[in-house]
DNA sequence: TACAATTATGCAACATTGTTGCGTTAATAA
DNA sequence: TTATTAACGCAACAATGTTGCATAATTGTA
């Protein structure tokens, strides 16, 4: 079985994804990143985090896949879920908001791996700008 | 104001869109418009059908926008929702899934347009593959 | 029915996001 | 310190989506 290793470049990024309020994208990730690696690693080292199951993928309504820790969110098969994303369609920040919990009605021939809960709209920075 | 044509192009994607059980990439959107019109064009089509709420988009889980008429769903301003997406992650299609409802515990401090509940795991058809 | 106004289209070119192959570099265990 | 192999860089590609502009086609009106 693959060894992990602990490189810079992937420190960097966990980094900063944990500092940011925000999901963020690889395309932001990689601007922060400082060209310490490669744009191709990036995608790599996010990848990775995935699995370990350090980070997780969130798509924002324009089909942007963003990076989040949202430690609070489990990812064991579950029909309940803690939290909700917002998707501002203004500043397309994507935003976790906790404290959300819903009951889902699926037929039983849907094996169900992951619940997604994304809310478009405007956020409260947006808001205050118009 | 615009007026609005109903060209044949626009009444094939239409019609197209209507006669999926899923929901549709413009990718097999133009795979199905056999070349009565340009890629560029069924994209732009898609966005006016979407403006006219004649369908609308939903983004699978790995963030390739689909469209569906799911004429069940209300365009409104709102914090209830009566279906969701099912996301499958073999075959990558995207059905809607009817009678659920859920209840948002969402700040006020954020303005609400649409709420977008998304589910991934193995639809029926690829369970019996499996 | 013909015409004018303007919406819709085609084409080409580009932008963004994400992926793959392969040779090289470097982290970790022994 | 060295061997193993995970991680990386680079280049090239693939998929999806966007923009500008000249041309075609639809629709209301004369």
């Amino acid at each position: 079985m693959a060894i992990i290793r602990n490189t810079l470049a992937k420190k960097a990024v966990f980094e900063i994804i944990q500092g940011n309020k925000t999901a963020m994208s690889q395309t932001e990730i990689f601007a922060k990143v400082n060209n310490i690696c490669d744009r191709v690693t990036v995608y790599r080292i996010l990848e990775r985090l995935v699995k370990e199951v350090k980070i997780h993928k969130i798509v924002n309504i324009n089909g942007v896949i963003n990076y989040a820790p949202c430690d609070a969110c489990s990812h064991e098969q579950h029909v309940h879920h803690d939290h909700l994303h917002f998707s501002c369609t203004t500043c397309k920040k994507l935003t976790c908001i906790a404290d959300n919990h819903i009951e889902l009605n699926i037929p039983s021939n849907y094996q169900v791996a992951e619940v997604f809960l994304t809310v478009s709209g405007i956020c409260p920075d947006c808001i205050i700008m118009a």
